[in-house]
DNA sequence: AGCACA
């Protein structure tokens, strides 16, 4: 179309009854805006606080010569627009009316979403999130009503070690107190790392007291000296979030529920905390977990959660798979039903090449988490607990799917269109013995003309196939793989592969044709 | 210093 090829006419503006405020001083508030237009008219919106800097703003005239006026009395004004004496520039906005869409981070409620950002990627290193997580926890939950007491639960040291703590430096807790003033009573924290950094849900009592906190920390920076030294600075982006009630299921060092002091603590923490475990060579090893971190080196194929899915239940059940980029790299968690389970997974899978020639080498470590929160069925996450159809068909093979599986609770996408007895037919065959062909929509997605020496074939018979069939020089089939239930051989755990790949693309399984 | 929000 010609109306997508203007853009060289972008700050040629036509008039609007919005205009564009730009340059604006650091969290410029709306009086100031409102003081500084409404010489020219009535102001019937505005919106502030816009853009990656959140320096600009938009104001509504109610009529459009007022809006004119503005413009061009400061066009041809030897004073320019100035708020707090720095030049504003206004323009006509290219939309005729300010919408209003408050996000629902800008919706009033009594529960704070904290990110904490300004960080270099590469400065986010395990040890550096923990500290922030720690200050953010101190920060929020040095409430007024129990410095003393908060300042000892929010510590995840102190589950189980009061007395180390009690004679640790306390001033940074003390100067997190001083700079972040308290609010009122804090219910729960949850924390998390997400791709945006480090955050925190913190719930008050109610929307006035989250309200008063987000207005005093948002936007302020952590004090350097609170920091590691090579992080310069550090910011504190506070918004609404939509929940009222946290669920928190565990005392722990990622998550507090203040209301409940019955609540039981962590296992997991607790175990990891109490003693920390110390390895052959001396070296401290991490506290256990039913899920696994797994990082993946040289990946030069993509690494699905199906292929996951595949690789990790050769060892048990997996429950819930989440994807996501960290520092540049792809990592995985993997939650199994129990510590036992996930501890066999890792002591057989680590090191291990998802594909042969050292491709998507396996990395694994136990993670902090212990319940992972992911969506039930997206490209980078599947919850395997939840009731499915598309999963009841592959994991129950030959069994219709109940009724009110196909309830979707989460909103899911269902796919009507998949054929589950069919797919039950097509699985029977593959526990016949039939060696599966590679799912084409993973073919799809692998760069094969790009690997020297690779042929398309071998591609469309990954290694990890060997899992269950130990042959070759596959890492996989080390050895060390032989420590795999013997169930796998009756079920492999590719047979899973191939339906989840086309339930997720929605489309009939491509051996039914 | 250059256009929100899903």
């Amino acid at each position: 179309m010609s109306t997508s090829s203007q853009p060289q006419f972008r700050y040629t503006q036509t008039p609007s009854k919005v205009l564009h405020l730009r340059n604006l001083p650091w969290e410029c508030a709306e009086e100031e805006l409102v003081e500084l237009c409404k010489p020219f008219g009535k102001i019937v919106n505005t919106k502030c606080n816009v853009g990656a800097n959140r320096n600009q703003a938009f104001v509504e005239f109610a009529d459009l010569n007022q809006a004119i006026s503005m413009v061009s009395y400061y066009a041809s004004s030897s004073e320019p627009a100035q708020i707090r004496g720095k030049t504003v520039y206004i323009q006509y906005s290219n939309r005729h009316e300010i919408v209003n869409n408050k996000s629902p981070g800008d919706t009033p409620g009594n529960v704070l979403l904290v990110t904490i950002e300004g960080v270099e990627p590469n400065d986010v290193t395990i040890e550096t999130i923990h500290l922030f997580g720690d200050i953010v926890m101190y920060v929020i939950l040095l409430s007024r009503v129990y410095p003393e007491a908060c300042m000892l639960r929010c510590h995840s040291e102190l589950i189980s070690r009061p007395f180390a703590y009690a004679n640790s430096d306390f001033s940074h807790y003390a100067i997190a107190c001083d700079v972040f003033s308290a609010f009122g009573f804090v219910h729960k924290i949850a924390t998390f790392e997400k791709a945006a950094g480090f955050q925190a849900l913190i719930q008050f009592t109610d929307a006035e007291t989250a309200s008063s906190a987000r207005n005093a920390l948002d936007g302020r920076s952590i004090p350097r000296y609170l920091l590691p030294d090579h992080v310069t600075s550090c910011y504190l982006r506070i918004s609404y979030s939509a929940h009222t009630d946290l669920n928190i299921k565990f005392q722990s060092h990622r998550s507090r529920d203040y209301t409940n002091p019955y609540l039981p603590v962590n296992p997991t923490a607790m175990e990891g905390l109490m003693q920390p475990v110390v390895g052959p060579d001396g070296k401290k090893q991490e506290p256990q977990s039913n899920v696994l971190l797994a990082s993946i080196e040289n990946m030069q194929y993509a690494v699905t959660v199906d292929v996951l899915h595949t690789v990790f239940s050769a060892s048990g059940t997996v429950q819930k798979i989440a994807i996501f980029e960290k520092n540049g790299g792809t990592q995985a968690l993997i939650q199994y039903p129990d510590v036992t389970t996930a501890a066999v997974a890792k002591e057989s899978l680590e090191g291990h090449c998802i594909y042969d020639g050292g491709y998507c080498k396996l990395h694994l470590s136990y993670s902090r988490h212990t319940d992972l929160n992911v969506k039930a069925y997206s490209d980078k996450s599947r919850d395997y607990t939840i009731s499915d159809p598309s999963l009841l068909a592959t994991q129950v093979p030959g069994l219709p799917a109940a009724p009110n599986a196909w309830q979707n609770p989460q909103g899911v996408p269902v796919h009507h269109g998949t054929d589950y007895s069919a797919s039950a037919a097509i699985q029977g065959q593959l526990l016949a013995g039939q060696v599966p062909a590679w799912d084409p929509n993973f073919q799809a997605r692998l760069p094969y003309g790009s690997v020297p020496g690779q042929t398309y074939q071998s591609l469309t018979a990954p290694t990890y196939v060997n899992v269950a069939r130990p042959a070759g020089s596959s890492p996989l089939s080390q050895p060390g793989a032989s420590s795999m239930p013997m169930q796998q051989q009756q079920q492999p755990p590719w047979a899973n592969v191939r339906q989840g790949g086309a339930a997720e693309l929605g489309q009939p399984p491509y051996y039914s044709r």
